[in-house]
Formats: structure tokens, sequence, C-alpha cells
DNA sequence: TTTTATTTGTGTTGAAATAACACTAAATAA
DNA sequence: TTATTTAGTGTTATTTCAACACAAATAAAA
């Protein structure tokens, strides 16, 4: 029986991070063009290396801090990857994270900087390695999420309309909804504070903007319900 | 820009899987009593080291073989754990597994030789580090699976009675079941076949022994569907 | 100033799914 | 023969869900 710490083999541990955004019309993914070997050039999700006395999810946090420059990322650990050959150069498991940003707010520099794109989760590129499929893994995570957890406060701005919200489900599940019955059922969940302020930039008529109800939907986040769209 | 693997630490990583069974009456998870320090003596999941050259799930196979004696035990990747002394010996990041086999055909010399056994998941003792933790993911992703896959072939014997099955549901999403509704939903997902033969043995009366439609339950496993209990 | 075009906002209704509910049938044991 | 136990079986009211259309507000164009 093997009982022996000692023996037993280390490895890389790298952590990968999807980052999703929206931007009105498409559930985006932030990916950067790699510039160091093996796979130069090519698109990728950001990822790093785990260090010795970091917790996986403050290395998920580092890493998202590093390439988007926010702090208090809303995340999430997704799956372990870990075919040997996954990455070519050495033996390496990978911690997939997904993360919900805003991409209004996000720091330009840096996308910059690290040569950083915003794709359209359907026009993306082939990714390196085996990140696809943290891709598909993630997407499919975040639609389950929308029947568990309220969504939006992370990837809307502060103030929205209910069309922007309502967007953001359909990009997600990647179906059209029905305007009314959407509303009611997002209603009933009572997560939202209707303003007393129109956005005027997107129709004549203009409509209502809205805020999330911050205690409410924190409160539903930790408590799971049941939302069926 | 951190872009080189030679710099990064590696770390031990550990797989440690929750044994679900069924005895007709509870939902019971496979224990043992560590016989190596540290925290000998006590309960813990099963676990070992993931090997230099092994796939994560290859590794929970192997792992799953050692104590039960079986192949082709269902199991799922649940959640990766590295908390920073979660194992006060060394770092050691641990990915769970989790796992729905058989009770009654398991290897009784197995169990003995490990010190192994079945304890209800009411009645389990605590868990040597962060396993207690584990296993209640583990329960909690149990139920969401219920709604989501069929449920059964891999803990039940091959022929049971339609009671058995609903004690297995009931037992997972520690409810009570209405008999009448239970059976008209299971029947909906057409992944039963009815035999001739009754089992004389829990009532006077007798019940209709089932088995599952090994191909549309496996091809339900692949397609998901929804199951509301 | 009037007309046109665009997007918002709002309820009802039929269909489907769900939850609640109770009695008879079969067999063995007393 | 009677008593006891568990199996087997449908109906109904309630709730949830999906489908559906038109008027109101405003800005732009005529």
């Amino acid at each position: 029986m093997l009982n022996s710490y000692t023996s037993a083999d280390k490895v890389l541990l790298a952590v990968d991070c999807i980052i999703f955004g929206f931007d009105n019309e498409d559930l985006k993914i932030l990916l950067i063009k790699r510039d160091f070997e093996p796979e130069k050039g090519k698109w990728s999700l950001i990822g790093g290396f785990l260090k010795k006395d970091e917790v996986l999810n403050d290395s998920a946090t580092r890493i998202l801090n590093r390439y988007t420059g926010f702090h208090d990322i809303y995340m999430e650990q997704l799956y372990t990857f870990s075919e040997i050959d996954r990455d070519p150069v050495e033996r390496t498991i990978s911690v997939a994270y997904y993360a919900l940003i805003n991409v209004e707010n996000h720091n330009e520099e840096l996308i910059q900087n690290y040569n950083a794109k915003w794709f359209s989760i359907n026009e993306a590129p082939k990714l390196i390695f085996d990140h696809d499929k943290m891709l598909k893994h993630a997407i499919s995570r975040l639609r389950y999420r929308t029947s568990t957890k309220p969504i939006g406060f992370e990837l809307l701005p502060e103030k929205f309309t209910m069309r922007q919200l309502q967007k953001l489900y359909e990009a997600i599940l990647s179906k059209e909804l029905d305007k009314r019955n959407f509303i009611s059922k997002i209603n009933s969940l009572d997560i939202l504070i209707k303003l007393d302020e129109k956005d005027m930039l997107s129709s004549r008529k203009g409509s209502y903007l809205y805020t999330f109800d911050k205690e409410k939907y924190e409160e539903k986040l930790m408590n799971d319900f049941v939302l069926n769209l």
C-alpha cells in the first residue's frame, strides 16, 4: 500500500481562466495571443502556474487581476484537465476557472500590453492545447448556472435596461426568449430595482433603467433557486 | 510575465474518492480506517497519489480498483481542493471523484484487508482532513445528477423492484416521494423493462422485478434529460 | 405640424406538468 | 377463515408554462 508522501510524483499545476464578458449583443471571452513558445502567436486562455503556497482560488484571482486589473472578480472553479500531452512542453495538470466581468470598465492598457482581445463565443478562433474543451465546459456550466443563480450583476453595467438583461440571457442560452414571459419570470425573482430614469439611447421611446438589489441578489447567490427560461 | 515552465513550483496531486453504495435502505459510503500517519486510525475516504504519467481519471480508476476489486466503475470528477494545510504532512492538492457501485457484489476480502467499512451517509464518522467537505460536495452533486441523468444501474442489483428504485431516490434526495407519482415519472423515462418475475422476499404479495434497458439507459446517460421528483 | 418609424411596455388564455390523494388485489401467516 | 402486509393502480385540482398582439411614447422625416 502506497502510504509514502515522499515517493509520490510531483507535477506542475496550471490555472486557466475563461473570462466571460457581455457587450449588449454577444457573450464574449477574453483571449490572449501567446507571446512565447510553444504555440507562440496562437490564441489562448489566460493562465499561469500555481505557486507553492497558494490556494487555487487565489491563484485564479491573481491571474485574473494581472490581465484585467480587476480585484473582486466573480469566479468559479470548473474542472481539472489532465491529459498526458495536453501541454507538449511538460506534464501539466490544469485547473480551469471561469470568471464573469464587465467588459466596459476593464483596463484597456492591460489588454494592449498582453495582446488580449474580446471574441464573441461564436467567432472565437481555435485555441491552443485543450482550451477549446475548457471553453465548451465553461459555456455549459454558465448555462446551468442561469437556472440556479441570478446572473447579470457581474456582467452588466450598474444600470441597465430590461432588454439588455434579456439579451444577456439569450446570449448565454443561445436561444430567443419571449419578452413578456421573460420579464415576469425575472420580476418574480425579486432582485431588481426599477429606477425613475430612462435610457434614451437605444430607442425613441426610451426604456426604464434597473439596478440589482444587491442584498437580495447576494442572498439568492448563496441560496440557489430555480429559474426556467 | 511568467512564461517559464522550469521556474514554476511542482506539487503533490492526490485523488480522493467518495464511493457511494446503496443497501435498499440508506445511501452509504465506503470509508477506510487509515493505517498510517498522520491521523492513523481515523476514518478517511479512499485515495492515493497521481502518478507522473497517469491521467486523473485513470488514477481514480486505479484507486477504486485497488479498494473494491472492480473494474468499470461509474465515476465522475467532482472538484479540486487546495487549502494550504489540508494535509498537514505536505502541500497536497486533491482532486475528488465520486463513484457509484453495487454494494452486493464487491470484494469482501478487500474490504477486510483495508479495514474498510460501509457507513450510512447520515451516520458517517468525522473524516480526516477536508474529506467531510468533499463528501458534502459529492452528495450535492449526486442530487443534482438525479435530475439530469438516469441513476440506479450502477447502484442496484441486476434485478430490482420499483420500491427499491424509489427507496434509492429517496435516500439520495433525502425526502419521501409519492409512490404513484414516482412510478409514472420513472416510466415516462422509458428505461425500465418489467420482468415476468416477482420478488417474493420483501412482501406477501410479491412485487415485479425490473431491469434497466441498457441501451436506452446509456443513451440517456449521454444526452441528459430533465427529471423533477 | 403632421406623418412615419421604431422600440417599449403590458395581460390573458389554453395547454401541460405537477402534486395530492385512497382503495383493491394478492399472498402468507395466524 | 381471518388478519396482516405490501403491491399496484387513476383522477382531479392546482400550478406552471408557453404562446400570443396591440397601444404608447418619442424622435426623425416629410
